[in-house]
DNA sequence: TAGATTGTTAATCGATTAACAATC
DNA sequence: TAGATTGTTAATCGATTAACAATC
């Protein structure tokens, strides 16, 4: 509703990093925190820190720092942490399992409730109390359960066909774990956790013609 | 051994992507690109993957474009993709065993050689055919078996933990999926995957007043 | 040769840092 | 009040885009 200049994906990045040593500091009891303190933690210059809150809002007390459950709530709000985002994942592979498995996001607010599969041997299992349905359900299963969130876990050869799937279906974001990119239209968003850009980066950063001095 | 001038941290993200790119286009049996349907297909601006192509050596042909083994080739070189990098995973639960599971990592030459934990009932099975071994022997097995990345896949308790045991024992790289930052000496490089940051992002794309008009 | 596309310099755009007045 | 730290503007730095001569 109000007016917001764009704020940089660069500084959306840090927020989502602000936001969990905040949560740390929370859970250690700490009330306030400076720009220079938190600085100093996260390995960021507190002049970036400043810039990145200010691009959101204004809620730093001058001569003190800044409250960290306003801080919590503002980033929050900011990113959409504030409500329930409901999950399924697509492929019920390991790494599908082993996401349904993972406790952490419904913590957050981001509980996953369905894994989908077309392997009659997996169909009908339960993972962490969560069942494991026929892919042909999935529409129906988006619409009546107020799923936002498709996590991809398949192999290359159908991604772009459960892409087209999910899409039709009306999802609304998917979080794309699989080893190809996607295309959707604009209205879906995609984030993409690619194991093989970021193994083949630390690749580079071990490389010795990189470390000469 | 070539005098480089340093790449940004963004132009070596992207070489990973264009490597994933060229060897698809490779499968398909294409010979040559040129910077325009590069561009195309991975929405980058042909100006940007000529600059980034540059960055790192002068291997087009005017006038055609860019032989695709050859662009392989300087980019995996590039990026230390030329030599095999042995791996081990801290940590045997869910998602460690899920990487051991995946053969993709071993086809491009970075193959998981053991799973390390301290549970006894998990110590002594194998998982896709590489064992769980008791952490204690964790040094030995680094030295012994040249392990250049150890892949950090444990809870949030002991990150810093495992990751001071690592280093000591002399690893390379850190590729850190726990939930945890984590800090090591300037000559142990760290790639972190962090499931909250990326999530978190996917939030924030699909809140409604970022996508006001 | 003519056409296409690179390699590279210059121009623009955006992100980070520095500095400091405002103020708690 | 004095000291500390924010909010914000200006300066710097870096990354992307535009343009075009070089050349295959």
């Amino acid at each position: 509703m109000e007016k917001d200049k764009t704020v940089s994906n660069t500084t959306i990045r840090r927020l989502t990093k602000y936001y969990r040593y905040i949560e740390e500091l929370n859970s250690k009891n700490v009330k306030i925190v400076s720009s220079y303190t938190l600085g100093k933690m996260m390995g960021i210059s507190p002049s970036l820190i400043r810039q990145d809150f200010n691009a959101i809002g204004e809620f730093g007390r001058q001569g003190h720092g800044y409250q960290l459950d306003t801080l919590k709530q503002e980033i929050g709000n900011f990113l959409g942490l504030n409500k329930v985002h409901n999950m399924i994942v697509i492929g019920a592979g390991n790494l599908g399992q082993t996401l349904a498995n993972y406790d952490g996001f419904d913590k957050v607010g981001f509980p996953i409730k369905a894994l989908f599969d077309i392997n009659p041997k997996l169909i009908g299992m339960k993972i962490n109390g969560v069942e494991i349905i026929d892919l042909d359900n999935l529409k129906s299963f988006i619409k009546n359960n107020n799923i936002d969130i498709g996590i991809l876990c398949v192999r290359k050869h159908c991604v772009q066909e459960m892409t087209d799937i999910l899409v039709d279906a009306g999802i609304k974001g998917i979080w794309n774990f699989s080893a190809t990119d996607i295309n959707v239209p604009d209205d879906v968003k995609v984030e993409n956790v690619n194991f093989s850009n970021s193994l083949f980066t630390l690749s580079y950063l071990m490389n010795d013609k990189y470390n000469l001095a």
